[in-house]
DNA sequence: GTCTATAAATGGATAGAC
DNA sequence: GTCTATCCATTTATAGAC
């Protein structure tokens, strides 16, 4: 797959919800980071709104609808960030501003980041939609390239993973959003370094 | 607090429960990390087991007890690994010591760690319980030591958020345990190195 | 678009037989 | 220790008024 494939400008549908719907996606990620999707119930949703639980059953047909919805939504950044990254003149170059990418919007995100994406439901959700498997095909794309070498899938994961934690991570509450942010920056470079490192060897 | 420190002997309670309690609890882990604590009725835990809700309610009294015994019991290796590593003779042993063991056992839970580490209900729970907060304490100290800077804390983070994901995930799937566990262990020693390096600078 | 009301199922939890 | 049976609250979801 090139940088420039067609393929890869596949849309998530978020732009496509209403304004209302957006409303219930907003009401519903933020108790689903806090109680996770299978503790949170429409009524909770209803509640964190001020409407009763038929006025979101006017929005979506099924709970579950809410779930792929807020997915798409949440993710909805990173397609962004796939495209302008997948179009930069070196992998070097797209990797780097993918990272920038990912852990500005993982601050920026800091509350809900963590729950979501190691919710069983969410995990299971993006394994099973064909839309979020390619999503998540190009984001490992993009910081491993084709490279298939265990060394650089593990590096991936670790950066994936690590970001995601350190974002929402009570011992480093105390951090303002800035430090925080050039901290990941700093030791994500330095794994991917390490990696690159190892392959050559 | 010293490496010798008594009050670190504090004891975890997941020795005393019964057999039949552990049966329940082994069956709520794995529910638990497959659909969230949130979404884990005692019907399915009951199925599960074989046995109805009534057998389940004789062990513990409340879902939440449940809970906090799973916490407990997932926890307990924990316990025996700071255990020994704040026995060692040096706080760079005792870090080494520690991360193989947090390594090894991430492996060995593979299918569960992820969810449960993440688990809004139980990083509240975590957060809340007395040993439990005692635990974590002791964790980021021995990984950290009195190191307060923003670096130290960052790695130690990245370090247990980055093991705990990359145990799970799909795309590492194929890695076998072996493997998997030696590029993790070369990755920490990595990581630390660099704090290290930082640290002197 | 939002409401009240309600159906049908499932949730946590208890009583009492065996 | 496990069962059946049951209670009550809450859940998902729908029907129909405004």
């Amino acid at each position: 797959m090139s940088a420039a494939d067609p393929v890869s400008t596949q849309r998530l549908r978020a732009v496509e919800y209403t304004a209302s719907q957006l409303r219930v996606i907003d009401a519903a990620l933020e108790l689903f980071a806090d109680h996770s999707v299978g503790g949170t119930s429409l009524q909770m949703i209803a509640d964190a709104m001020g409407v009763t639980k038929a006025a979101i059953y006017y929005q979506f047909k099924t709970k579950n609808e809410i779930v792929v919805a807020a997915a798409e939504t949440e993710l909805s950044w990173l397609q962004a960030a796939l495209d302008v990254a997948e179009v930069q003149a070196t992998p070097a170059l797209a990797r780097e501003t993918l990272l920038a990418q990912i852990i500005a919007v993982a601050i920026k995100r800091r509350r809900s980041v963590r729950a979501l994406q190691n919710d069983p439901v969410i995990v299971r959700l993006l394994a099973e939609h064909e839309r979020f498997r390619h999503l998540i095909e190009r984001l490992y794309h993009v910081l491993v390239g084709d490279d298939d070498r265990a060394d650089a899938r593990v590096s991936a994961v670790i950066l994936t993973g690590a970001i995601g934690t350190a974002a929402t991570h009570p011992i480093l509450l105390d951090l303002d959003d800035d430090i925080l942010r050039a901290h990941l920056l700093h030791f994500a470079r330095r794994l991917l370094d390490l990696a690159a490192h190892d392959e050559r060897r």
